[in-house]
DNA sequence: ATGAAAGCGCTAACAA
DNA sequence: TTGTTAGCGCTTTCAT
């Protein structure tokens, strides 16, 4: 490996020199040195020293991007789609900002400290972490911290996520306008992302709902043998609604073909409507009617906030990003 | 951030000793110095700085994952869900091995050349890259590098796969034992991977299908769009045979509906069998009889190669892993 | 059993 | 316009 030195030798100059060419303060170097350096530059290849540099500057040019693992959670790594594509577009803006990503999958908040202590870090990138874990990470760890889908309601972490309640809202007025008065929204939870959506449910149906039209909820298990087990004792009330709106396309795409199964049609029968738009949405029949969210620019988006939050900058981006109903096959519409 | 000098100093004694203890080399610290040292190490919770380590020590811990990124690929990262998988379960065995893992969509040779130098990277694995790109890579950086689901034929770079030829072979056999006796191989291209799982379905037919069973192949484009043209144009091809057999879960839903669509009834009229036993396979109806890979054990394996070439110890695990057929409902037994 | 000192590659303050 | 030097935090060799 070429070092600086090595270059300032070939050239006859000093490493200060050499270094003030690399990082283009030429404005106390004559022309002559400038080319000359340059060209012996490009000839070796060189290349600085990340750990050198690390060391001089006191930064890393890092950027942790951290991923909780919790069983059975929907959101887990392994099951949901989202995430390479999330990792993707996350990779994507933290090189093309001139960094680079630390990939870690976060067992405990006490690893992800370290990992981010021992690379000097300068900034973290969280994705399904609860909000808790959040906080105490951003605290325990004194450097920007960006999660992604989490929400606060003192907001003391940046966040970057959808505009849920909206969401909600626009899927729900949709299916009201179709005509359907029993409305019920599914979700495993009932706080942040999921309750904001169900919040946009019960205000569209009330705004836009025909005379009796009401939206119902139900908290289904986060575990999958669970959830079948519940779906099973839920058949005849899931049967008895005019849509059945999930909180994501893969519980609308598992209930699907759960009610497929029992004889039940879709949408004949009963319509159903999902959330993301996620590769599921689109490879299943009927596909499905759901509410689209642009996960790409999701992660560019977080990066770009850690980035000011590291720069000190304002960020004048989007925190939650708009979303748009995608109408396909699996709502029908009411005869009046 | 507390250094060994601080340590050192609140111990009283010097900077040698203090490492000395953090390494385990107490051969000659007194026992209470041991102690002591270590009560302090806990109490101000000291990390070690790798910029200085990687200074000092001239390496890095660090694994990079390169992804390359072509375009209208299946193995795009962004589309094939098997990615994060392999993500999840490559990062947990580098950090299980104390190496930490650096993330970067490849998309040139230089870039990723680069990316290795600057961290000094101490090995590389690559995902998606094609044999000439692992192999010119492989050569001008100088470092290990394993490649996932690559096929040479000299063997230059080192790569964990699958038992192609033998997922093949074994659905072949088990489709020829179900009496099927015109069976269409589909893939999108004919080498490495895919004409390996070819070459064992016509070993399969040869040795165990009845009298006049044939198997055939047909190559599809890779891109979306041009692959649903050269389906539409196929469609009497296909209605024509016994099972179609395709070289990806994927590749076997899309089929899947497209025939449900032109009201083809599967397996009724026709079978249908895939390979990877992604996410896919079990999300569809019916659901898709397939090949299975251990994708977790996949990166694992991997990460185990690639840190016996680091260390130059030898590896003693597999490079091809196992396959099995599961059975599921794409797939009916053809009356004798 | 313990410590001093050099060196890893680079930056930046200061001298010349 | 160019060069000298100290220092970033750690390891390691060599004295003591």
């Amino acid at each position: 490996m070429v070092r600086i030195k090595d270059i300032a030798k070939e050239a006859g100059v000093s490493p200060t020199t050499v270094s003030n060419v690399i990082h283009g303060n030429t404005k106390k170097v004559s022309k002559a040195n400038i080319d000359k350096i340059q060209r012996i530059l490009e000839k070796n290849q060189y290349i600085p020293s990340m750990s050198a540099l690390m060391l001089a500057e006191n930064r890393s040019r890092l950027i942790g991007v951290l991923i909780g693992e919790r069983e059975g959670k929907r959101r887990s790594i392994a099951s949901d789609p989202f995430t390479s594509v999330i990792l993707n577009s996350l990779e994507l803006e933290i090189y093309r900002q001139n960094y680079y990503m630390l990939f870690h999958l976060a067992n405990s908040q006490e690893e992800s400290w370290k990992l981010a202590a021992t690379w000097k870090v300068e900034g973290l990138i969280t994705l399904g972490l609860s909000s808790e874990e959040n906080l105490e990470l951003s605290e325990k760890c004194q450097i920007p911290l960006v999660s992604i889908d989490n929400y606060y309601g003192e907001k003391k972490v940046a966040n970057i996520g959808l505009q849920d309640f909206e969401g909600g809202y626009a899927m729900g007025k949709f299916l009201a306008e179709q005509g359907h008065k029993n409305i019920l929204f599914l979700a495993d939870n009932d706080v942040g992302v999921d309750h904001e959506r169900w919040l946009g449910v019960q205000k569209a149906v009330e705004e836009h709902g025909a005379e009796g039209a009401a939206a119902g909820r139900r908290i289904m298990p986060e575990n999958r043998e669970l959830r079948k087990a519940w779906l099973e004792d839920s058949l005849e009330d899931l049967k008895s609604r005019d849509v059945l709106f999930f909180a994501s396309d893969f519980y609308a795409l598992e209930a699907i073909h759960f009610l497929q199964d029992k004889g039940v049609d879709i949408p004949g029968d009963v319509s159903v409507a999902g959330f993301d738009d996620s590769p599921y949405a689109e490879i299943c029949r009927p596909e499905i009617t759901t509410v689209r969210q642009n996960i790409m620019k999701k992660g560019q988006e977080a990066v770009k906030r850690l980035i000011c939050l590291i720069q000190e900058e304002e960020f004048k981006g989007q925190e939650r990003l708009p979303v748009e109903v995608v109408v396909r096959d699996s709502v029908k519409q009411k005869p009046l």
